[in-house]
DNA sequence: AGTGAACCAACTTTCGAAAGTTGAGCCAAC
DNA sequence: GTTGGCTCAACTTTCGAAAGTTGGTTCACT
């Protein structure tokens, strides 16, 4: 990543590693953040690393009270069953437009992001507690493969940044022996298949059980 | 409005006039905002100004493109379809679940704001050829009101998000010789007494048309 | 001992000037 | 006459230090 390429400015480059560093789970929710040691951390000015902090609270990822700074969102049960639906809800809308106006060209993406996604490794080598970066990154690439086919990118930039709200959930809450009794792969196979054929109200059934799914999983994780 | 009170910083308060001037139509869409000038304007400097705009950014109502600053977000008949479309979806699902969830206090909330609504002046009595911003501000709280008895935030967030998007292109498009063969009272009391009667589908047809039609007012507006 | 006011340190917010970038206008060369 | 590169002005971005705010701690007083 260019330090200052063209069309892209400082801020950018913290926001995203800043983004990077909050979803892959490095700064913990909760995480208080400080100027002075962001400021080290990214080598960068106030200014920069503010603006970064500004345009992730308006994704949710951060909150902000006036003179006290700025946190990692912190993570409630509450919270999550909220969030749960209204992913449920709006990614399901979603998807049945996309169904109803995707064409090949989208069938045909969607295919090729859940390959990736197949072969992609679950678990760290190196830390069998967490599953990979790169695995969260092709998932994250499948679902929006299968909203792509919706042509209204507002619809999808909100369906979009509700998943990346939940993904903290999923970061901090899944342990590989939930997921274990869990077939998230024929998970995923349903339905793409059911997208493939069309199958409009089973496709959307499923993606529903899908992340509600998840959510039971994290929900039940935050009793124990 | 306090310089520096409690809680509230200086950012803050040019945020909320700078929102103010670009819903209001003082500021027009594709205005270019310099800084500069917007520190002459606000008595501010430049960082407020730019933490200010970034979080308009988000809002979607100004555009930023690095290197060339900031620009009051560009109307245009393709983008009023797609959040016309946007806003009819979304806004329905929250209001079929407000109705579902909502209490009597919701309702009698709803029936406040929609009184407020009906004794505000429409028409500027200096400026005939534009809308109060009392009226307008009337009428963003009655459809909040509508959707407040969803006891999901996000989703509420969402809704209300794009009206506010939507209320640019009403500033600018709409004159009052358009409003005259429309009666928006009418429209406003009809989903009103399907709310209250709890009759969901009804009601969220209301809704659905009520968008819509302001929507094809503004198309046509374009088209003269 | 308990209460409350004043102090202090750490941090957030704000500022204005320095550095860097863009686009336009101008001039020379073909 | 047209194309290509160069220069300049206006603006955006970045920086680091000054100013302001908060919460906690200490110390005097009841």
């Amino acid at each position: 990543m260019a330090t200052t390429g063209t069309g892209v400015t400082r801020t950018d480059g913290v926001h995203a590693r800043l983004r990077e560093d909050i979803l892959s789970g490095v700064l913990p929710p909760g995480q208080r953040l400080k100027f002075p040691e962001l400021c080290r951390r990214y080598d960068t000015s106030v200014g920069a690393a503010r603006e970064a902090l500004t345009r992730l609270a308006s994704a949710g990822l951060v909150r902000s009270q006036a003179h006290q700074g700025y946190v990692v969102t912190p993570l409630s049960v509450e919270d999550l069953a909220e969030l749960t639906v209204a992913r449920v809800e709006i990614e399901c809308l979603v998807l049945r437009m996309a169904i109803s106006e995707g064409d090949v060209r989208w069938e045909a993406d969607a295919i090729a992001a859940h390959h990736l996604l197949e072969r992609a490794p679950y678990l760290d080598p190196d830390n069998p507690a967490r599953s990979t970066g790169e695995w969260a990154a092709a998932h994250t690439a499948f679902h929006e493969a299968l909203l792509a086919g919706c042509g209204n990118r507002r619809l999808r930039e909100v369906a979009n940044g509700l998943r990346d709200e939940a993904e903290l959930y999923r970061q901090w809450s899944i342990t590989p022996a939930q997921a274990k009794g869990r077939d998230v792969g024929a998970e995923h196979r349903a339905i793409l298949a059911a997208v493939i054929t069309r199958e409009a109200d089973l496709a959307v059934r499923l993606l529903g059980e899908h992340i509600s799914m998840t959510t039971r999983l994290l929900r039940d994780a935050a009793e124990a």
